[in-house]
RNA sequence: GCGCGGGUGGUGAAAUGGUAGACACGCCUGCCUUAGGAGCAGGUGCCGUAAAGGCAUGGAGGUUCAAGUCCUCUCCCGCGCACCA
C-alpha cells in the first residue's frame, strides 16, 4: 500500500463525486427531507477565509451524516453578489463590478470544491443575475402593492467635498472614508419597507425557533418593544398640545419641564409664541448639521434651548412647566417629545443640573435586602416599622459616623425608632444625643423617606422599614457620656466616604449615601407628593394613572418600538434597480410584472457622482409611462443588498423557475430551513429582514409557515494565531489554500472542527494541526491490519460506544468531541493484531463526514465499488457495549480512597462487602460507625462513617 | 447602563450531580531508524525524593453521602446594543 498522499486522492474523488452528481438533492425522493443551509457568502476579492471553512465544513459534516441516515438532503450554495466592495473596486481599478464579481465567484467555487464540500451545485444562484433580481424586484412590487413599501424623506450621509452619498460603513466616526472631510446629513426621498407593521410578530414568533439565546435576545433587543403611556399636554395660550410618551407615568408629578426634539413640527407651529426665535433657529441649524454620530456617541453632553414664552400644562398637577428643545430627544421615536423628571431619570437629571432646572422627588426608594444575614425572607411575616436614618458628619474632618453592630454583623448609619408624639426631626436629634452623646447637631438636609425590606436578625422577623433620612452636621465635638446599654449594642466609628462604601451592609443605608450626592433614584418605589396617588407603588400608580388619563380623554397606554422602517434605497450602481417609474401625469407607477426584470444598464459611469449612477444612463433613465405612454423616467436608486438576501432561501427550492420566485409545491417540499448556519457577527439585520419577508408571504397566503429558519447555529470566529482578528493590515491572515496544499482538505476540516467547540471563538494554531494529520495517517495504516480473521468481539464495545457518541455529537454539532471519540476508537483498534473488515468499514463510515476523501479512498482500497458516502450510517447496538468487568470507585466521606474491578452485575450488597474489605478502605473505616452506604450501579460506592 | 456568553494543567479542551483534566498539542525518558514535519513504549495538574497523604475547576458561602456541574453573593474577561424617555 502506498503512502497517504492527500494531493492525488482529494482531486480524484472531488472529480468523481461531481461527475456522479452525488450531492444533488432529489426532487422525486420519498425519503424525509432536510434543508441544510449556510448563510450564503459575499464573493469578496479576498477569497475564502478560515471562517468560511469552519462554516462550510460543519454543514457539510451534518449533511453527509443526514444523507447516510436516510434523509433526502438539500444543501445548496449561492452568492450574495451585489454590494459596495465590488463597486468600490470598480471605482479604483475601472474593472466593471460584473467582471470582478464573477471572477471572485469562480475563485470561491474552486476553493470550496477543493475543501470537499457536499453542496448541490445544480442549485447555484447569483443575486446579481437578472434571473434572480427579477424576483427581488417582484418582491419589491409585492410589498408596494400591499402598502408595505412607501417613499419618504430621510437623511443620508453626505460628503460635501466628494459630493456623494456615503454608506454608513464609509462614514465611520463622522468623517468621509476617502477625503476625511466631515460627513453631514442630507434629506433625500427614499424608499422604505414597513417592517414595523410586523414588530409584534417578529417578537412573538421567536418563541417557536431553536436558536442561540443570544441571537434571540438580539432580535428582541433590536425591536425594543416598550410599554408606556402617551398623553397630551396643552400649550398655554394656544390651541396646540404636546403629545409625550413615557414608560414612567408614575413619576409625572415630578415633571419640571418638557423637551421636544429640535425637528419637532410643533416648534414651527408655535413660532409666534416663541420669544427667542433667533436663538431657537440657530440651535436647530446647528443640530441639523450634526451627524447621527455627533448627536449620540460623540456628543454625550446634552444641550438644549428653552422656548421662551411657551409653557405646557401637566394634566395631573394642572401647573405649567417650561418647554425646551434639545437634541437628546430623538425626533423619530415615540412622539418626539418627553416629559422630563430629573429626580427619576438620569438624562433629565443631567440636563436639569446643567440648566439649573428644579428637581422634584416624587418616588421614595424601596430597597430589598438581597444579601447577607439581613436578606429578606420571602415567605415569612413582615412587620412595619418607622425609624429615622441619620447621616452625621464630623465637625472638622471629612468623615461620617458609622455604627458597627457586632452581634448582627451590620454596619449602618445612626438609626432609631420614632416614638409616639415625636416628629422625625425630633427623633433624629434625640437619637444623636442618646446614642453618641454629641450635643451640637444641626439638620442640614432632609433626604426624604427610604423604604426597605430586610430581615431583622436580633428580632428574628422580616421588617418593612420606612425611614425619613437626614443629613446632619456636628458643630463641635462636645459630648455627654453614653449609656452602657447603648455602647454594648453598637460601636461608633468615624469613616471616610470610601470606607463607608464597604462598611454599610444595609441597602437602604447605601441608598442614603447615594442621595447625599444626588437626589436621583431611577428604580420603582413608593409615590409621594403625588396627591391622590401618594402611597401607591410605582406599579400600582402606572395602572391607575393610565386609567385616569383615559377617563379624562387625555391619553392612553401605548406601545412603542425601537425598530424603524427599513430604508432600502441606495444611491448606488451595483444592486437591483427599484422597479418604479415616475410620470409627470400619473406620478409613481409600478413597473408591470411582465416587464421585469428592470435590467441594470451597462452604459453607465459607475463612479459616484453624488446621485445614483443610473440617472446618467440614457438607456435606463428615459422610459415611457406604463399607464399613459408619455415620456417618464425610472427610479434611479437600487435596493439594499439585504433585500436580495431576504428571500434567497426560497429560491434554492426552485432555482430555475422563470414563472415564480419559487413554486408553492417546491416551497412546501423543502421549506422551512431545518438547519441554518453562519457567523453571529452581522446577522441581526439579515435575520430580521428575512423573517419579515417570510411573515409577509405568510400573510399574503403564499406560504403556510411563520419562521424561515427552524434551527440556527453560529460558528465562532477563527482568530489569527496571535489571538487577534485576522486582517490584511496585521499581516496575520492564513489562506486555506496553503493549508490544503500542505496538509490536505481532510486534515484542515478535521483540525478546524477539533480546535474547540464550534460556537466558540478560537485562535488558529498551525502547530497542533499535525495532530489531526497524524490521526489520518494512523487510520491509513490501519488498513494493513484488515483481515478476514480479525476478531470483531474484542473491539465491539469500543466500536459501538463510538457509533453512539459520534452520532449524538453530530446531531448537537459537538464535532470536537465526535473527533476525539473517533481517535479513541483508532487507538483501540491499533492495539489489535488484526481488524475485521466489518469493523474497519464501520470506522470509515463514521469518519466519512469529517474526512470524506481519505475514507473514500480506503473504502475502495478494501474492495468496495460504491461510494462510502452512499453507505448507511451504522446502527448502535447497546448490548455490544456491555463489558464483562467494571471499575467501581470507592469513596469514604466523599473522598476517593480506592477503586476495584468487579464483574458486571455484581449485587449492591456484594459490592459493599468487597469494598469494605479492601485494605485501603479498612484504613478509613476501622473502628468507626458506618452510617450509610450508597451504590451507584457499575460506578461508585460511597461510604459514610462517623467520627 | 442594559442584554448575552465565559473563567478548568504549559496549551486547545473533556466531563447525564458520581474516579476532574478524556482526546490532542507540547514537554520528559527510553527504543528504533533508509534522520522524518517520522515511528514505537512509558511518563507528564500542583505540593511531597518516594510512598502515604494533602491541595486543586476565578473567589466566598450554601444544598448534598457526593458539586466544575445546583443555589446565593462576589471578582475578572469577551461580545452585542446603547440618549429609545
Amino acid at each position: 500500500m502506498e503512502k497517504y498522499d492527500h494531493k492525488s486522492i482529494e482531486k480524484k474523488w472531488q472529480t468523481a463525486w461531481e461527475q456522479a452528481g452525488m450531492y444533488v438533492a432529489d426532487e422525486n425522493s420519498t425519503k424525509p427531507k432536510k434543508y441544510v443551509l449556510d448563510m450564503f457568502p459575499y464573493p469578496s476579492g479576498d477569497g475564502l477565509h478560515l471562517g468560511h471553512v469552519e462554516n462550510y465544513t460543519a454543514t457539510c459534516i451534518y449533511s453527509r451524516y443526514l444523507r447516510m441516515k436516510g434523509f433526502n438532503v438539500m444543501h445548496p450554495i449561492g452568492w450574495d453578489a451585489f454590494g459596495l466592495p465590488a463597486e468600490n473596486y470598480a471605482i479604483k481599478t475601472g474593472t466593471h463590478p460584473d467582471v470582478s464579481t464573477h471572477q471572485n465567484i469562480k475563485n470561491f467555487t474552486a476553493q470550496m470544491k477543493s475543501l470537499g464540500v457536499s453542496s448541490d451545485w445544480t442549485r447555484e444562484i447569483d443575486t446579481s443575475s437578472p434571473e434572480y433580481y427579477r424576483w427581488t424586484q417582484w418582491f419589491f412590487l409585492l410589498l408596494y402593492k400591499n402598502g408595505l413599501a412607501y417613499k419618504k424623506k430621510a437623511k443620508v450621509n453626505w460628503c460635501e467635498s466628494c459630493k456623494t452619498v456615503l454608506a454608513n460603513e464609509q462614514a465611520e466616526n463622522g468623517v468621509c472614508e476617502r477625503c476625511k472631510n466631515e460627513v453631514i446629513q442630507k434629506d433625500l426621498e427614499q424608499w422604505f419597507f414597513k417592517i414595523t407593521d410586523y414588530a409584534d410578530d417578529l417578537i412573538d414568533d421567536l418563541s417557536s425557533v431553536d436558536w442561540p439565546s443570544s441571537t434571540i435576545a438580539a432580535q428582541r433587543n433590536w425591536i425594543g418593544r416598550s410599554e408606556g403611556v402617551e398623553f397630551n399636554m396643552s400649550v398655554v395660550g394656544t390651541s396646540e398640545s404636546i403629545a409625550v410618551y413615557t414608560t414612567r407615568i408614575d413619576t409625572v408629578f415630578g415633571m419640571t419641564y418638557v423637551v421636544l426634539a429640535p425637528e419637532h413640527p410643533l416648534v414651527q407651529k408655535l413660532s409666534s409664541s416663541i420669544k427667542n426665535t433667533a436663538e431657537v433657529n440657530a440651535y436647530i441649524d446647528v443640530t441639523k448639521k450634526k451627524t447621527e454620530l455627533e448627536r449620540t456617541e460623540l456628543a454625550k453632553e446634552k444641550t438644549g434651548v428653552k422656548l421662551e414664552g411657551v409653557e405646557a400644562i401637566n394634566p395631573f398637577t394642572k401647573q405649567p412647566v417650561p418647554v425646551f428643545i434639545g437634541d437628546y430627544v430623538l425626533g423619530n421615536y415615540g412622539t418626539g417629545a418627553v416629559m422630563a423628571v430629573p429626580a427619576h431619570d438620569e438624562r433629565d437629571f443631567e440636563f436639569a443640573k446643567k440648566y439649573n432646572l428644579p428637581i422634584v422627588q416624587v418616588i421614595e426608594p424601596v430597597l430589598t435586602q438581597m444579601t447577607g444575614s439581613a436578606k429578606f425572607r420571602e415567605d415569612e411575616p413582615v412587620q412595619q416599622s418607622h425609624g429615622v436614618i441619620v447621616i452625621i458628619k464630623h465637625w472638622s474632618e471629612d468623615k461620617y459616623l458609622g455604627l458597627r453592630w457586632p452581634t448582627a454583623g451590620w454596619g449602618t448609619f445612626l438609626t432609631g425608632g420614632i416614638d409616639e408624639g415625636f416628629t422625625p426631626e425630633q427623633t433624629a436629634l434625640k437619637e444623636i444625643h442618646e446614642e453618641t452623646g454629641y450635643k451640637k447637631a444641626v439638620i442640614v438636609r432632609n433626604l426624604g423617606v427610604i423604604h426597605s425590606k430586610y430581615y431583622h436578625e436580633p428580632k428574628k422577623l422580616n421588617r418593612f422599614g420606612h425611614a425619613p433620612t437626614f443629613y446632619v452636621e456636628l458643630q463641635n465635638g462636645e459630648q455627654d457620656e453614653v449609656s452602657a446599654e447603648e455602647t454594648s449594642k453598637h460601636e461608633a466609628v468615624w469613616l471616610t466616604r470610601g470606607e463607608l462604601d464597604t462598611f454599610l451592609t444595609a441597602e437602604s443605608h447605601q441608598q442614603a449615601l447615594k442621595l447625599l450626592d444626588a437626589t436621583l433614584y431611577t428604580d420603582s418605589g413608593i409615590l409621594t407628593c403625588s396627591s391622590e396617588f401618594d402611597g401607591l407603588t410605582s406599579e400600582e400608580a402606572r395602572e391607575k394613572m393610565a386609567v385616569w388619563l383615559e377617563k379624562e380623554g387625555l391619553g392612553a397606554k401605548k406601545v412603542n418600538y425601537r425598530l424603524r422602517d427599513w430604508l432600502v434605497s441606495r444611491q448606488r450602481y451595483w444592486g437591483a434597480p427599484i422597479p418604479i417609474i415616475y410620470c409627470d401625469d400619473c406620478g409613481e407607477v409600478a413597473v408591470p410584472e411582465e416587464n421585469l426584470p428592470v435590467l441594470l444598464p451597462t452604459d453607465v459611469d459607475f463612479r459616484p457622482t453624488g446621485e445614483s449612477p443610473l440617472k446618467y444612463s440614457k438607456t435606463f433613465n428615459d422610459v415611457v409611462c406604463p399607464k399613459c405612454s408619455k415620456p417618464a423616467r425610472r427610479e434611479a436608486d437600487t435596493m439594499d443588498t439585504f433585500v436580495c438576501s431576504s428571500w434567497y432561501y426560497f429560491r434554492f427550492a426552485d432555482p430555475h423557475n422563470a414563472k415564480e420566485f419559487a413554486s408553492r409545491e417546491t416551497i412546501e417540499k423543502w421549506l422551512p430551513v431545518d438547519m441554518y448556519m453562519g457567523g453571529a457577527e452581522h446577522t441581526v439585520l439579515h435575520l430580521m429582514y428575512a423573517r419579515f419577508f417570510t411573515k409577509v408571504l405568510k400573510k399574503l397566503g403564499y406560504i403556510n409557515f411563520d419562521e424561515p429558519f427552524a434551527k440556527l447555529r453560529h460558528q465562532g470566529m477563527i482568530l489569527a494565531e496571535d489571538g487577534r482578528k485576522m486582517s490584511k493590515s496585521l499581516g496575520n491572515v492564513i489562506n486555506p489554500n496553503t493549508i490544503i496544499e500542505e496538509f490536505g482538505a481532510d486534515t484542515l476540516r478535521l483540525h478546524e472542527m477539533f480546535l474547540g467547540p464550534l460556537e466558540d471563538m478560537k485562535a488558529w494554531n498551525s502547530t497542533t494541526i499535525v495532530g489531526p494529520r497524524r490521526f489520518l495517517e494512523r487510520v491509513w495504516k490501519l488498513t494493513e491490519k484488515v483481515s478476514a480473521d480479525g476478531d470483531e468481539k474484542a473491539t465491539d464495545a469500543s466500536l459501538h460506544k463510538t457509533i453512539k457518541k459520534v452520532g449524538d455529537d453530530i446531531e448537537k454539532f459537538g464535532f470536537n468531541t465526535a473527533i476525539s471519540s473517533l481517535m479513541i476508537l483508532v487507538n483501540d483498534l491499533e492495539k489489535a493484531e488484526k481488524i475485521s473488515r466489518n469493523t474497519f468499514e464501520t470506522l470509515l463510515i463514521l469518519l466519512a463526514p469529517f474526512a470524506p476523501h481519505l475514507t473514500e479512498e480506503l473504502w475502495h482500497e478494501i474492495g468496495n465499488t460504491e461510494s462510502v458516502h452512499l453507505a448507511q450510517w451504522p446502527i448502535y447496538d447497546a448490548s455490544k457495549c456491555v463489558e464483562s468487568e467494571t471499575t467501581v470507585a470507592i469513596q469514604v466521606n466523599g473522598k476517593l480512597r480506592d477503586t476495584m474491578v468487579v464483574t458486571t452485575g455484581t449485587s449492591d450488597d456484594e459490592i459493599i462487602r468487597l469494598g469494605l474489605d479492601l485494605p485501603n478502605i479498612q484504613k478509613w473505616v476501622l473502628g468507626k460507625e458506618i452510617k450509610k452506604t450508597i451504590v451507584v450501579k457499575g460506578k461508585l460506592l460511597s461510604i459514610v462513617v462517623g467520627e
